[in-house]
DNA sequence: CCGGACGCCTGTCGGC
DNA sequence: TGCCGACAGGCGTCCG
């Protein structure tokens, strides 16, 4: 499901729950998730305090007084607080149980989301090493972007969901702020100029952070963390609307394929 | 290094 | 109505 403000919408209604309190154990149901979940994980979290949950790119980052537990929703995961005695549903995968009788449950019924634990700084794992700067931080900006893509043939869309250049932005995101900054996806993301890229890393911000504000988009199977259903579905200009008329000057949104990954944009304004 | 394709899973939706 | 293929918010890996 989610991309970075659902992760961190996420964050920001888990976090009351799980900063500075202790993990009674860890109760895993399923194991076959992106990577297997080794049966040492359960004795490596149990009885630690969480020091505080961070996010980094699309993980969250559960910091514990010794390591590390990172965990990612994939294409569909979701989590939220229940009482630990309640009963799970289909796809509840495994439950973080806190001292004091709640309990952080993860559901996610493609399995695409992952849980790891890391002795390690959470930062020097190599599913986080070689991530590129957080969109909303002030280390990223269109001379970044610019400057990584000198020389290459790569579409722009692509480029821009590529984590290792700016995380957080899947491919919603990627349309939205793509459309926003006036900027054909298809565009080779070595032909654009520094004026432009200024002009994307700004809509990537505003978008993201437009996003965060109405608590994340929801859309099929994202479910708030307190257990809503998430029905607001966020002002999206374009994805989605494939055939629907530009909101910007009315020409019909174009819906195509580019890098595998479904694409909407004006043909008038993004060039 | 680069770019493109693939696979991991389940659920849903549209077309026949 | 039922079946079947296409597709879905991600991302690590492999291949040329």
């Amino acid at each position: 499901m989610p991309e970075l403000p659902e992760v961190e919408t996420t964050r920001r209604g888990l976090h009351p729950y799980v900063d500075g309190v202790r993990v009674a154990r860890l109760l895993v149901r399923e194991r076959r998730l992106r990577y297997p979940i080794p049966a040492a994980t359960e004795a490596a979290v149990a009885g630690q305090r969480i020091r505080q949950l961070r996010r980094r790119a699309k993980y969250l980052i559960f910091e514990l007084e010794q390591g590390a537990l990172l965990l990612h929703l994939g294409m569909s995961g979701s989590l939220r607080i229940v009482p630990a005695e309640a009963p799970p549903g289909p796809h509840d995968h495994l439950d973080l149980c806190l001292e004091g009788g709640l309990a952080v449950r993860l559901r996610d019924p493609r399995r695409f989301g992952a849980l790891v634990w890391t002795a390690e700084a959470p930062e020097a794992h190599p599913l986080l090493r070689h991530l590129g700067p957080e969109p909303l931080d002030p280390g990223f900006d269109g001379a970044h972007l610019h400057r990584l893509a000198r020389g290459r043939r790569l579409a722009v869309k692509p480029f821009i969901m590529d984590a290792r250049q700016v995380v957080g932005v899947g491919n919603i995101y990627a349309n939205e702020s793509l459309h926003l900054a006036g900027i054909h996806p298809g565009r080779a993301s070595g032909r654009i100029g520094l004026a432009r890229y200024e002009r994307l890393a700004e809509a990537i911000r505003a978008v993201l952070t437009d996003a965060i504000a109405q608590g994340g988009t929801s859309l099929r199977d994202f479910v708030q963390e307190d257990g809503r259903p998430g029905y607001f579905r966020v002002s999206l200009h374009v994805y989605g609307r494939g055939g629907e008329p530009c909101p910007g000057c009315g020409t019909q949104l174009r819906e195509e394929r580019i890098g595998q990954r479904t694409s909407v944009y004006c043909p008038r304004c993004q060039r």
